[in-house]
DNA sequence: AAAACGTGGGC
DNA sequence: TGCCCAAGTTT
């Protein structure tokens, strides 16, 4: 597409947007604190999963105040099952920034409201374009994949350096007169009918695609490194006290499921030696019986083999740092992540 | 620059 | 089933 073409194609597009586009929660609202939850919400997530998880959050969280106030364990509970859970730490950290230092106002320039926990190149984009109407480009998986076809660009999208080149381009095609609905028109191409598997008949600005023109659409973006993901076994252990309570242990903070509450648990290769394993680590002394579960359970980057045991705990000596007891109620009131709930689905037969 | 960071849906 | 993908950010 020529940049002389940016009237016509910004027409088309911005008509079709105003014709086609979906109905979503985030599109019925001007509050710029709304659109910055949808918008961490929607971070390598899919809308049908997000439309919940938004109503529940800012009908429990209505203002900045309401959750910058909140216990985190509470805002964590409203992200439960959403995944990648330092989106919301930092967003409530962010929003704690905009509340003590912006008077309860998010910034409206780039480089300060990039400064902000949570918010990077394309969310401060997003927020200020969507929110404030000023004309920044907001570069997602969407417009890497519309714009490597409109402009036929096959730099690799997997490399961070490559982005640099979209957003120069979004700028020189951005309509300056409504750049939110632009933004959202490229996204919302992208998500309808500009997909990887394009369906080009239905497109509006089909005219002015390069990839198009050329019959190519099928084979960009360009696209590289993709890595196998370790397997680990992991073996779980369901203890409960004569009174009914469960051991727990916190995880360590930072890492994969930071700070989440989980069974104790080890990760081993060696089926032979887990007691003895446990016993080296936390000084946990186990008998173990029956074998209650087994499942698979599949991260970004990694994949848990989780085998969960029932297991009597024979010493009597202090807990571990960061063990503590849970009774059922307790269990079910702090967040749980995807395994825990699965493993709670397991011991449910035999108990709850 | 590359790896870590969750989960669910589609083919 | 297994791999890719989905409105990315942080380290």
């Amino acid at each position: 597409m020529q940049i002389i073409q940016k009237k016509e194609f910004n027409e088309l597009l911005l008509a079709w947007y105003h014709r086609e586009k979906r109905d979503l929660p985030w599109r019925h609202t001007s509050n710029p604190y709304y659109i910055w939850i949808s918008e961490v919400m929607l971070q390598q997530t899919r809308v049908d999963t997000v439309i919940p998880y938004y109503e529940r959050f800012i009908s429990s969280f209505p203002t900045m105040e309401c959750l910058a106030d909140a216990e985190e364990e509470h805002v964590l509970k409203h992200w439960e099952g959403l995944g990648y859970y330092s989106r919301v730490r930092n967003l409530q950290a962010g929003v704690k920034e905009v509340v003590e230092n912006y008077g309860s106002v998010i910034p409206q320039t780039r480089s300060e409201i990039l400064n902000l926990k949570g918010i990077g190149p394309y969310t401060a984009g997003a927020v200020l374009s969507i929110a404030y109407g000023v004309p920044e480009h907001a570069v997602d998986g969407n417009v890497m994949r519309v714009f490597s076809r409109l402009f036929l660009i096959e730099e690799d999208i997997a490399l961070p350096k490559t982005k640099k080149i979209f957003e120069q381009r979004v700028m020189e095609v951005i309509d300056e007169t409504d750049p939110s609905s632009f933004n959202q028109a490229i996204m919302e191409l992208g998500a309808t009918i500009c997909t990887p598997k394009p369906r080009c008949l239905l497109c509006p600005v089909r005219e002015f695609c390069d990839a198009f023109e050329e019959g190519v659409q099928e084979s960009l973006p360009i696209k590289t490194k993709k890595m196998k993901k370790k397997v680990v076994s992991i073996h779980s252990f369901a203890i409960q006290e004569p009174g009914g309570q469960w051991l727990l242990r916190k995880r360590p903070s930072g890492g994969l499921l930071g700070d989440f509450w989980e069974f104790p648990q080890i990760e081993t290769a060696n089926q032979d030696t887990i007691q003895q394993e446990m016993k080296d680590n936390t000084g946990l002394i186990l008998d173990l019986n029956e074998e209650y579960v087994h499942f698979k359970h599949v991260f970004s980057h990694v994949t848990w083999e989780v085998t969960g045991h029932f297991a009597i705990l024979q010493d009597a000596s202090p807990l571990p740092e960061g063990y503590r007891f849970f009774s059922e109620e307790e269990l079910r009131a702090i967040p749980q992540s995807k395994p825990m709930s699965k493993i709670l689905a397991a011991l449910g037969k035999y108990f709850f």
